[in-house]
RNA sequence: GCUGCUAUAGUGUAGUCCGGCCAAUCAUGCGGGCCUUUCACGCCCGCGACUGGGGUUCGAAUCCCCAUAGCAGCACCA
């Protein structure tokens, strides 16, 4: 009964129900491996996640690496890495570039249906045809001379540019994107790092023939791909094969980080960005080093859900889920921004004891020893200001002769500085600190901090009053942090 | 230009298929309050939208038409 009413708060986000989806489905997560994982990765991964956790079934990531000049040797580690951050439910992992030969032999397969034909025309030439919604000479081809032809490609008898492999269509389709599109390419000198071939597929023709093979039954990804799959169709149709059910979702725009590899790229190269997890960057990691939890990602990622519409991200939403995992979890410190050094007149030695969370007592308590001289935040501590509680410690009366503060204790009563309706600040015993620095995406925030925050390497905090932090490196000259969210 | 898709508050989203229960949901944001030894969390109150114009209908966010805006594709990229 209580179970069922703690449920209730949950707001459990429902995506809308997916045609033929009953019994079970297969689905495909399907990136390039020319860099990590970025923010618009994340929405295709979470949302075939989902499905595939409310239907049951398979989840397969294919690594779609059928362009050489457009992989990164180290991306295909990434991309595991980031989607094992993210904490999907990938049942199975096949990489194109191990799966030429069955691309060959569909392709000769389809040839020898009549479904397509090697073009040998200069690709200016085809595009005017094409244009003019009229069949070049190869079209006619008889299947013999399409086999030959395919097996000289296949055999270096052709040099890259000179012939493809183009997928029979409807010249007449209003959408000159329709006509008769290409299959395969010659790549002279690829390159690839993982397969010696001369002949490519391009990405429609490889990803219909892994989503049969592989038993795709439904497919979600961006709008982009609209005209692909109605490009894909004919191929499907040219071989009889079943079409899976497609979703394509919105344009996402994202704001306030760099989404592109290629400028990533540079930015890193030339020392801009410290690295693929420089958080003025919108990759997975950079979000993982800022604290930003995998929950949340997918939470946010699901809340968008599938529509059509163009959004804009919001990085509000976000910050929302993340602080719903984080706050309940995340002790509590001191960090104190821009330090100035107060003596206290008058106050005994004293050692306050603070929760490490407010709401969890269980938890325990931190230490401070006060003897005397503390460090307070700067932007508290101004001629008009002639009162402060040091939070879990005592009250402080100022006394301002010009520019010269004088700190007096003042009691430890609270209500006495509720009624003067004074701060209660954090501070920092001054003979007790470590110097602490805060990275944000505008730039760093210094000051010092507990030194128990070096006990939470790795892990998201919050400083009172600041915000919530992940402890990102912690070292003799002190600690580094970055800055989550407030 | 051609082909197609979309249009609900600052942001995201529900409702649109099968018109009335929608003076429009939920979250986030913002404003105010309560609670509180954090400007966090929690709780309460408030703010804020059906792109515009026609039409059909007793009745339209929902159906039709036009306009406007945005987006996608028109690669031997994915």
């Amino acid at each position: 009964m209580f179970a069922a009413l703690s449920e209730k708060h949950e707001h459990k986000k429902v995506l809308p129900d997916l045609e033929g989806a009953e019994n079970g489905v297969v689905m495909r997560f399907a990136p390039n491996p020319s860099g990590p994982l970025h923010i618009g990765h994340a929405r295709a991964a979470a949302l075939n996640d989902a499905y595939i956790k409310q239907y049951g079934g398979r989840y397969i990531l294919r690594i779609e690496d059928t362009d050489p000049k457009r992989i990164d040797p180290e991306a295909y580690e990434m991309v595991v890495e980031d989607l094992r951050w993210l904490g999907l439910a990938i049942t199975d992992t096949v990489t194109q570039s191990d799966r030429l030969h069955l691309y060959y032999v569909l392709c000769t397969q389809l040839i020898e249906k009549g479904g397509a034909y090697v073009c040998t025309c200069d690709n200016e030439v085809f595009k005017e045809l094409k244009n003019k919604k009229t069949a070049c000479p190869c079209r006619e081809q008889s299947v013999e001379t399409n086999l030959v032809l395919w097996d000289k490609m296949l055999t270096h008898g052709f040099k890259e540019g000179e012939a493809s492999v183009r997928i029979k269509t409807d010249l007449l389709h209003p959408d000159p994107a329709m006509r008769d599109f290409p299959a395969f390419r010659i790549l002279d000198a690829p390159a690839h790092p993982k397969v010696i071939a001369h002949v490519y597929p391009l990405m429609n023709f490889s990803v219909v023939a892994d989503d049969h093979l592989l038993g795709v039954t439904h497919v979600i990804r961006g709008k982009d791909h609209i005209a692909n799959t109605r490009r894909q169709r004919y191929i499907y149709d040219h071989f009889g094969w079943k079409v899976p059910v497609y979703r394509h979702y919105g344009r996402m725009g994202i704001e306030g980080v760099v989404l592109s590899t290629s400028q990533m790229r540079m930015g890193i190269n030339d020392k801009t960005y410290t690295g693929w997890d420089d958080i003025r960057l919108g990759t997975l990691r950079a979000l993982a080093r800022r604290g930003i939890s995998p929950e949340a990602v997918k939470n946010a990622m699901l809340a968008i859900g599938i529509g059509d519409t163009d959004i804009s991200f919001s990085w509000d939403n976000l910050y929302a889920e993340n602080k719903k995992i984080v706050d309940p979890t995340a002790n509590r410190y001191f960090f104190v921004p821009d330090p100035v050094t107060a003596q206290i007149e008058g106050a005994e030695p004293h050692t306050a004891h603070a929760l490490l969370h407010p709401s969890d007592a269980a938890r325990g308590t931190r230490t401070l020893e006060f003897t005397g001289t503390v460090l307070l935040p700067k932007s508290e501590v101004s001629p008009e200001v002639t009162m402060l509680r040091l939070k879990d410690l005592f009250n402080v009366k100022i006394s301002w002769n010009g520019d010269t503060p004088t700190f007096t204790y003042a009691g430890d009563s609270l209500a006495d500085a509720r009624a003067a309706k004074a701060h209660i600040v954090q501070w920092l015993p001054a003979q007790a600190t470590v110097g602490c620095t805060i990275k944000t995406q505008e730039g760093d925030m210094s000051g010092a901090c507990e030194p128990a925050v070096r006990s939470e390497l790795g892990k998201v905090i919050q400083f009172e009053r600041v915000g919530f932090v992940k402890i990102d490196a912690v070292s003799d000259s002190g600690v580094i942090a970055y800055y989550t969210h407030k």
